[in-house]
DNA sequence: ATGAGATACCTTGACAGGCGAGGTACTTTG
DNA sequence: CAAAGTACCTCGCCTGTCAAGGTATCTCAT
């Protein structure tokens, strides 16, 4: 991991349910494609991943159940509910408000 | 504040570094410029700047000094250290690659 | 058959940063 | 004189990250 979790913080949630918005999936496998889509430069660590599932469930935005396993261990696969789909809306925007206001507050005005 | 502070965390000293970066200031006027600069929809909270700048005088980043006070209470003026604009331009670029990483991970595919 | 490595899940406890609440002190203005 | 603005600072709570450790199944090479 290229970046550190500190500067994702605050964000996990929604790079979650924006995966869950794309199909239902499992811990392992969202972990792997985030991974992959981050180009290696970043993943969640188990730990993270497991007490987000755990938050996002307990707030209602996603639902579980066990699925088959394909090949190795059991899989609890993961399904965004309605209040998971509007909250995952809302915390997009939420990013790019935070990269608008980022952007102007790192302003250097060519002085670095 | 629009923006809750999670979503900037781990970001602080960036920001608080790109100011001091276009000149030497203190505190309260860091912070106004702040708000002013995100058009009022951020702001960093005093126990967060006062902690931050603590952090960042340790780490030899930023130096102080007493300066007068126009009108008001006495100012404690700070100024970034040659290691601090080092640190000041990694942390910059370490908030574009976290922008980008964040865009592939959140892209809906049209899916929202 | 045995051990390594991949798949897959989960919990505990430490740590760090944000921030609410509270405090100090000076100056201006109504 | 009181209120509001300027300006600083600390304590303690809360939350999210993550290292470390644990469980269980399956595959594949030796």
């Amino acid at each position: 991991m290229s970046i550190a979790g500190d500067l994702i913080r605050g964000h996990t949630d929604a790079i979650i349910l924006a995966r869950l918005l794309q199909s239902d999936s499992y811990g392992y496998e969202i972990n792997k494609t985030i991974s992959f889509l981050s180009g290696g430069q970043f993943e969640l660590k188990e730990a993270t991943l497991y007490t987000a599932f755990k938050r996002l469930e307990e707030q209602g935005f996603i639902a579980s159940y066990w699925g088959d396993s394909g090949a190795g261990a059991r899989r609890r696969y993961y399904t965004i509910t309605p209040e998971g789909r509007y909250a995952c809306r809302r915390l997009l925007q939420e990013w790019n408000e935070t990269k608008q206001i980022m952007d102007k507050l790192l302003a250097t005005g060519g002085k670095l």
